[in-house]
DNA sequence: GGTAAAATCAGTATAAATACCGACAGGATT
DNA sequence: AATCCTGTCGGTATTTATACTGATTTTACC
């Protein structure tokens, strides 16, 4: 994929211009990898993209981004230029999340509280075809793995209409709020918000706010 | 307090590493000032401080960290060490946490998305007896100045009680087991729930989950 | 020593959420 | 054909939260 004559171009996708900056000056002393973009929100990263997909071998991108997510651009370019690895930058480190990466076709997920030797690791690892995956996160994979298709799943996989409920929830929408806007029953809806509560092991309303939070699974 | 030859000392405090690799490698190249010393969270920070407050000229953290939080530590370091600069790194602009950072007589504020060279000259500014706050939170501070004694309000000052409160709500906790934990009647949490409200402007508890969170006034 | 805010508690009433029960239609899967 | 999941409703009952009004004590401050 790559020799010492011509490095590895990577495209950075991050809200924080901090953790743009920092990655930057992080690489600026290797001659493997050189940071030939930048962007701020998903958006902008997919033109930044679409415009020159030669340009961009691997793509840093954080997950929670405005305009659109880390994992929505992962899933619009893996379909687009399958070529462009992706390698995920998370503050979180819960099941959903990264479960959501791995079904956008990740090729690497690692935590902002690794340094700079786990980020050139993982460049490495990714730019030779490999993955990498942040140690702290491996044994979720694995319990994603095996326990996937038990009921069980402390991660919970919510239908469409379930997450479309706990949006409008995290609104601060009543659930007869809910019910005229969806333009079903208010029955309904305590059945959805029942169903969430299973699903998410959550005591409350709270405890699903919290859930949708960690999850990303509402706009913030 | 610095020239050419002795250049500033550092230490960071932020629990993502990255932050603080960034930053290193941002200064590396900097002769003004050079990073000796970091710390993941800020019982570690104290700690590092409290063993040689001389190796410290300015404090860089984060709000947000475990154990003790940004503007904790600054009130403890202020109070010890009052030479010592603290530049706030944060990801919230809100003007509740700008406030706390204030009041914990920080010396500058900048928000984690400015990237390179506002770091340095929020850093040159400070290690020069001056302060820096990122200009998008300076509306924010003239709008709490100005405001500060009409009870509008809408960044409200909670009492320590309704603080108090406030967090076992966001852990789940029903008036009842809140009221059993702090040793009060539920009337008493029922009060402290309607002002919590009032000052909030929620319309339901999610509404002070979402304020607790925008404020860092709860641990997540 | 007065004033203001905070913290405490009570009563009453309504609104909202939760816990159960049961049901049925449609779609996908086996 | 049978099964499972999703989405859709209804009834009933209980628990929690919210909206009022009003009151006392403590604390802090001027």
């Amino acid at each position: 994929m790559s020799d010492l004559q011509t490095p590895v171009s990577l495209l950075i996708a991050d809200d924080h211009q901090m953790i743009i900056d920092g990655i930057k000056s992080m690489l600026s002393g290797e001659r493997h990898f050189v940071v030939n973009g930048e962007a701020n929100n998903g958006e902008d990263a997919w033109s930044r993209i679409a415009a020159d997909p030669g340009r961009c071998q691997v793509l840093l991108t954080d997950i929670s981004m405005p305009l659109m997510s880390g994992t929505e651009l992962c899933r619009k370019v893996k379909e687009q230029y399958p070529h462009i690895k992706v390698l995920f930058l998370s503050m979180y480190n819960s099941t959903a999340v990264v479960k959501e990466a791995v079904l956008a076709e990740a090729d690497g997920y690692i935590l902002k509280n690794t340094g700079k030797d786990e980020l050139l690791s993982a460049l490495h690892r990714i730019s030779q075809d490999g993955t990498y995956f942040s140690q702290e996160i491996v044994p979720l994979l694995y319990r994603q793995y095996h326990k996937e298709q038990q009921q069980s799943a402390e991660t919970a996989q919510l239908s469409a209409r379930e997450k479309e409920v706990l949006a409008l929830i995290v609104k601060e929408c009543t659930s007869e709020e809910i019910a005229q806007k969806l333009f079903i029953s208010k029955k309904t809806v305590d059945t959805h918000r029942a169903h969430l509560l299973e699903k998410s092991k959550a005591r409350s309303t709270v405890g699903l706010v919290r859930f949708a939070i960690k999850n990303g699974l509402a706009e913030w």
